[in-house]
DNA sequence: TACTATTATTTGCATTTACAAATAAATGCA
DNA sequence: TGCATTTATTTGTAAATGCAAATAATAGTA
């Protein structure tokens, strides 16, 4: 292995890193956190979603999810709601308190978005897009 | 913001996470971690390397640092050597179970890039690395 | 030289994290 | 229907994490 800025996984890692930091240092003033944020974007994107699926789409692990959305709940962010079909499952809703925060946190997300990739044109912008969602599909080849 | 998977901060998340985790699972059965593997990593690249260096490198908080080295140094992968022209420092060395543990984690590394980016051509790899690079240091832009 | 400010690392402590086991419900099938 | 298996979430528990404060040494300057 060559030198550690040529590879992948250290570059994928150290730009998320940095990016993530500084996104959180930001949004804690308002009283949230990264992660918070990811649970209020994926419900934002579609709302009443089983934990298990909160977990594939935050990238957060379950067990890690159920205290953060615990803490979230109490917050008064989201609230869970059994679903009536499937009784092992849980619906996750946004509250009111989590649609506020969402619409104060959205700002700064898309400052985020701007920032990092200032000085990419919208050609540069998709392929590196496109090539981070071949990469996440690639990792399919290990885990089966 | 439109939807989950065209913001760029979640992409590059997911596709961290994926390979981190995975390699974690990988790693582990050698008696390491993802973290110790960063360490390795850095110091394999250049030996003696201050703490805040690493943290540099390794995106791994210096606290953090501080106790996973703890940790590393108990299990005789690396040692520490106060900096003789600088007596704050501590200069990080490899030691021999070190190197053997790296030697044994380079291929898996290796694999896991070569996954990562199956199907990318080289002109295709190169932008994508140059994409992130560019992605890291843009955020200076935000931390001044 | 003494004093203040800066830099490097570690430590205190509360929170977050994750593996594994436990719980609870649905599904498949004898 | 009854039982074993699978699926969804939570809980137990130990380890990792990160902010802030503490410690230690250097550098700058009056």
């Amino acid at each position: 292995m060559g030198p550690l800025d040529s590879y992948l996984p250290y570059l994928l890692n150290r730009a998320g890193a940095r990016i993530a930091t500084a996104f959180n240092d930001e949004v804690r003033p308002l009283g949230a956190t990264l992660q918070i944020w990811r649970v209020l974007a994926a419900l934002r994107e579609q709302d009443g979603r089983r934990m298990g699926d909160l977990s594939d789409t935050t990238s957060i692990e379950v067990s890690t999810l159920t205290r953060l959305v615990d803490n979230m709940e109490q917050k008064g962010l989201v609230a869970r709601r059994r679903d009536a079909g499937d009784a092992r499952a849980i619906l996750l809703h946004v509250a009111p308190a989590g649609r506020r925060l969402t619409q104060r946190i959205l700002p700064i997300a898309e400052r985020y978005e701007a920032v990092a990739l200032a000085g990419f044109n919208a050609g540069e912008t998709e392929m590196l897009k496109a090539a981070l969602r071949r990469l996440y599909a690639n990792m399919d080849g290990l885990t089966e």
